[in-house]
This record gives C-alpha cells, sequence and structure tokens, in this order.
RNA sequence: GCGCCUGUAGCUCAGUUGGAUAGAGCAACUGCCUUCUAAGCAGUGGGUCGACGGUUCAACUCCGUCCAGGCGCACCA
C-alpha cells in the first residue's frame, strides 16, 4: 500500500541514491532535496529540483545532471513510474494502476479517509475565542470560533491529541465595572433613575441580563461581588449557548479566577521570577524586567492596589498550561492583543520554559459592510454585531465557510448582504453542490453495476484526463489535511476542496456516468464514490455540512 | 516615535515554508439544459504582484530602505 507520503519518501531516497552513485562525495543531499506536486498538469505528479541545486556542486548544466540522475534512478517500489527531466526539474508521473489504489484505500476507510498519525499523539492545548464574559460574543470572536474550531479537526486527523480551552476571564476591575453596570440595568427595571457607571457597559444585553437576574433571583439589594459572579456565569452560559449553534464545542472552560487567583498559582509565578532576579519595585509596584530580554519597556506584574496585573495572570495561565503536561500551546488571540504576544513569550523565556512550542495566530480584523458601507460598530454604545445576528443573517455554513476560505491574517472585509444575497453563488454551496451531485448520482446506481470487491477491481486501460486528476486528487487528500494542519492555516485544505470540487464538476458535465460503456460505468461510479468521501470528509474537518441533496 | 498585520485583475482574496506560462470567486461579455441536480459547464477580456535596491541558477515569496492603509504601545483585559 502507498500512501502520498510513502510516495514522496521513496522518490526522495531514490534521487539521493542516485546523486550519491553520480558523485559519492555529495552530503546532506536529502534534506536539501524538495518533492513537490506541481500546478501544472504537463510536470507530472511529483517533481524534484536536484538538478538545480546539483548544477553549482557539479559545475555541469542542470539539464545535463537531470539526463544523469535518470540513468542512474531506479524505482522498484513504485513500478512504471515516468521520470522526466524537464529544465533542470526531474518529473515523476505514477502509473494509473498506483494511482487507484488510493481510490481503493478511500472506499475502505470512508470517514476515516485522510486522516494519518503523522502528528504522533502529541499533546496540544488550542485556547480560542476567551472573549471577556462582560458582553455578547462579536464577529471577530466568530471569526476565531471558527479557526480554532477547524483547526482542532484538523490537527486532530493529523494525529496530534487537542484539548479547546475557553479562559473565562472573570477576575479584575473590568468584572467589578460590569456588576456595576447591572446594578444599574436591575434598578432601571424598577423605574429607579440609575445611569451606568463611569465607562461602564450598555447595550440591550444589559438590560436583557438584569432581567434573567431579576427573574431567577428575585428583587433585592446585591453584593457587588455575588451580582459579579451571576453576571458572568449567564454570559458564560451565553457564550457557550452562541458557540454550539455554531457547532463549536470546549472541552474545557477555565476559570481565571477560580484556577488561578484562588489557588495561589499568580503568587507562585511571581515569587519564582523574584527568585530568578527578573522583578524590582517602583511606586508602589512590583515590575518584571523585561528589557533585560530585549524588550523596550519593563512590565508590571503586582499592581498598586496589591492586585496582580492581567499579564501576571497570563503567565501563570501558560506556565499551568505546560504544567499540565501539553509539549504545544497554541493560542488564537484578537487583533488587539497582538502587543501582548512578545512580553508574554519573554516571560515564558525568563522561566525557561519552551517558547518555541507555543504559537500565537492572531484572528485579524473583520471589517463589516453592509452593500459596500462600512458598518461603524461601537461597542460603548453597544451597537456592534454580534456573533448570534450574524449567525441569524447568513446561516452556520456561509459564515463559518466565510472566515475558514481565508488566511487569519488577512484583513477581512465581510459583506453581509452580499453573503446572504449571493446565496447560491456563494463558494460554500459549490463545494456543497459537487457532493449533493454525487450522492443524487449514486442513489440511482442499482447494486449490480458496483464490483463487489473494490480491490479487485481494475482500472481501464486508458482513463480520461479528468478522471486521472480526480484520482490524484484523492491520492493527495491526506496530505492538504496535514499540510493545512501543521501550518495552522485550514484555508490551504478550503482550496483544495474547490479545486476538487471544479474538477468534479468539470468531468460531470463533459462525461457520462450512469450510461457509460458498462466498464467506464463501472470505474466512474465508484470514482465518483471517492470523491464523495474526500469532500464528505474535508467538509466535516471544515464543520460544515456536507448535504446529500440540494 | 516604536512594534505587529496588510498591499497581487474593476472588487474580495489564493498562490503548496524560493521553482517551470501568477490563479479563483464576484462583476462584464459569448455560448451550453427533450438525457445522471444549470447552486453547473465551456470560453473571452482584464496584471509593470505598492516602489526602489540586494541575495540566488531561479523572487509574489527571503533581506534592506521607503510609500500607503489597519491595529497596538495603561498599574484595562
Amino acid at each position: 500500500m502507498n500512501n502520498i507520503f510513502q510516495i514522496k519518501k521513496i522518490l526522495k531516497e531514490a534521487l539521493s541514491q542516485a546523486a550519491k552513485s553520480i558523485e559519492p562525495s555529495l552530503v546532506d543531499v536529502e534534506n536539501q532535496i524538495a518533492i513537490e506536486i506541481p500546478r501544472d498538469v504537463n510536470h507530472g505528479d511529483f517533481a524534484s529540483n536536484l538538478p538545480l541545486l546539483l548544477s553549482k556542486q557539479l559545475k555541469e548544466s542542470p539539464t545535463a545532471i537531470a539526463a544523469k540522475i535518470k540513468s542512474h534512478l531506479t524505482l522498484p517500489l513504485l513500478p512504471d513510474t515516468q521520470i522526466t527531466p524537464m529544465g533542470g526539474f526531474i518529473n515523476f508521473k505514477i502509473s494509473n494502476e498506483l494511482l487507484a489504489e488510493s481510490l481503493f484505500v478511500a472506499l475502505k476507510l470512508n470517514q476515516n479517509y485522510g486522516k494519518t498519525d503523522l502528528l504522533n499523539g502529541e499533546k496540544v492545548l488550542l485556547e480560542f475565542v476567551s472573549a471577556n464574559p462582560t458582553g455578547p460574543l462579536n464577529v471577530v470572536n466568530a471569526r476565531a470560533a471558527a479557526l480554532g474550531d477547524c483547526l482542532s479537526n484538523l490537527l486532530e486527523a493529523a494525529g496530534a491529541i487537542i484539548t479547546k480551552e475557553y479562559y473565562i476571564n472573570d477576575a479584575g476591575v473590568q468584572s467589578k465595572l460590569f456588576a456595576e453596570s447591572i446594578r444599574s440595568a436591575i434598578r432601571r427595571s424598577q423605574g429607579i433613575k440609575a445611569d451606568a457607571p463611569e465607562g461602564g457597559y450598555q447595550g440591550n444585553y444589559i438590560d436583557d441580563l438584569a432581567n434573567e437576574i431579576i427573574q431567577s433571583e428575585g428583587i433585592k439589594e446585591f453584593d457587588i461581588q455575588e451580582l459579579s459572579k451571576i453576571g458572568i456565569d449567564i454570559m458564560v452560559k451565553w457564550h457557550k449557548q452562541s458557540l454550539e449553534k455554531y457547532g463549536v464545542y470546549f472541552n474545557s472552560w477555565f476559570s481565571e479566577y477560580e484556577e488561578l487567583h484562588r489557588t495561589g498559582k499568580i503568587d507562585q509565578v511571581i515569587l519564582l521570577l523574584k527568585q530568578l532576579n527578573y522583578t524590582y519595585q517602583l511606586d508602589e509596584a512590583c515590575w518584571f524586567e523585561a528589557k533585560k530580554f530585549g524588550a523596550e519597556k519593563d512590565e508590571v506584574l503586582i499592581k498598586k492596589d496589591t492586585n496582580p496585573s492581567y499579564f501576571a495572570a497570563d503567565i501563570a495561565y501558560h506556565v499551568d498550561k505546560f504544567n499540565r503536561g501539553y509539549t504545544k500551546l497554541i493560542d488564537i488571540w484578537g487583533p488587539d492583543h497582538h502587543g501582548h504576544i512578545n512580553r508574554l513569550k519573554l516571560a515564558l523565556l525568563a522561566l525557561k520554559l519552551p517558547v518555541e512550542n507555543f504559537n500565537v495566530l492572531i484572528a485579524q480584523q473583520v471589517n463589516l459592510l453592509n452593500l459596500g458601507l462600512k458598518i461603524k460598530m461601537s461597542k460603548r454604545e453597544g451597537n456592534f454585531i454580534t456573533m448570534d445576528e450574524l449567525l441569524n443573517e447568513v446561516g452556520k455554513d456561509a459564515a463559518r465557510f466565510s472566515f475558514i476560505m481565508r488566511g487569519s491574517n488577512s484583513h477581512l472585509d465581510f459583506d453581509i448582504e452580499l453573503v446572504k444575497k449571493q446565496t447560491m453563488e456563494n463558494p460554500v454551496y459549490y463545494l456543497q453542490y459537487a457532493h449533493a451531485r454525487i450522492c443524487s448520482l449514486l442513489k440511482k446506481v442499482n447494486d449490480k453495476d458496483l464490483p463487489r470487491k473494490f480491490e479487485n477491481f481494475l482500472i481501464p486501460q486508458t482513463i480520461e484526463v479528468e478522471e486521472r486528476n480526480l484520482l490524484k486528487a484523492i491520492l493527495e487528500f491526506p496530505y492538504w489535511i496535514y499540510d493545512a494542519a501543521i501550518f495552522y492555516e485550514p484555508h490551504r485544505l478550503v482550496n483544495f476542496l474547490h479545486k476538487v470540487s471544479a474538477e468534479y464538476h468539470s468531468f460531470y458535465s463533459k462525461y457520462r456516468i450512469l450510461d457509460a460503456s458498462s466498464e467506464s460505468m463501472k470505474f466512474r461510479i465508484i470514482l465518483s464514490s471517492g470523491i464523495e468521501i474526500i469532500l464528505k470528509n474535508g467538509l466535516h474537518l471544515l464543520g460544515i455540512s456536507a448535504p446529500e441533496q440540494m
């Protein structure tokens, strides 16, 4: 059985052998050889740049070297592979029989096709959304949620063990301000004149919150501490509900107050930094000497009011993540936090933790547009668009897809009216339609038309280019999952699935399937089944439904 | 002022950790439904990849300097 990773490995080793037999003194060729999947089908299924690499060392032209390599190259494990030197590259075209193997594997593994164990059970903590529990989730949270959830699926499919965690920011002065804002709302609901506190929270949701509290607790004079806890609990419940509607579920909800403040873990971390001599006292505050690690300025760990800063809590939080046994930490933050990345890494560095295993992705800002006009949003005035509203407007699949189809670093323009209005032309439907088309086709197939054992089915002697491209897509599928996972870029898989859908649509319009010749028909049916599997599995990894009819 | 992100077709964005002729969707224009789903297919037009240098056999990709836009730079989180 040959999968794409094995084929690449075989090619690499064979090339390296050939290079060494040409010039035994060559060292470290294996690591320099790149085996890539060419964009242009005329360049074969795989290509290597080895001749170009050796050209300088061997003082010969790349084309001469390519010819030499070809004469020294043997591929017993990949029979009937065409080797074509071409302008400094060596192109490989594997046999149709070999290609078809991946189709049979896909049919056999079905919903498990595409999964690998390449990440070898690595324990990953993926923290995302983690919105302040003082207001509803917004569109950037929606973007982070889609990204995080999808990334988690991909990493899992590539063999990692993922914990999805939501950090509840339930300590600090904001939660007090939040409680005071609720108290004012409760009073207002009783007809008592009460404005929101200075810099406090406004918006309809505060009144909704007040009403819910009155319903469950009755009317009384609340202690601010108590009210803060009640309010945050409800807010977190709302967040959870919004996320579930969006298809995003967390394994762990981590309370800053309970897990870090009350357990003394923050104090411990500060003490550790003190013992390492990276702190000093100034203006009644305790500072971390970030400058010693190249930062522009030092950072406060303990504030004048004796409470730990957000920074101190975050250090303790990430130390705790490592202590819980995770070997890789991934955080997805909003664009307004990017300035925080460096100082947190410096603190972890000071504590001698493996900073290289800590990665922060930024879910960049989302400009909401309404038919090309930018919607002004202000949290202060409570007129921002929430994640719930977005979901109600455009639906789960279109919303998730719109975020996932682009890199997380791009500053996204999201035109609500466009996504809503053009639902028929939205790219998400293009993929789903390809899937639905195949399902509808397969429903019409009689059992007698299907070969009983796929493994023994021989593919036709000659096949169309379009058919070959589809076989190749099935072969490549696991690679693109792995690729998207390790680069933390789900949109790479989206691009691949879009390409596959296009190839299938094209194939479907050009050729008859059900009333083709008997041999062709059987092949086209099982080929379509294979494509159905990768589209279905791919869409599921993206957290998008794969409808059987549309 | 310093830092991060972004700059690719009219618009929104891809571009496989430096590869071969820079791609897709939308918008515009031409064709294609008595036959498996036209939410589709086939095709046309549209680009000095922000600018200028540098490294390399090879640069949209890496480095440097600028230009433009966005966002950060609290004892807020």
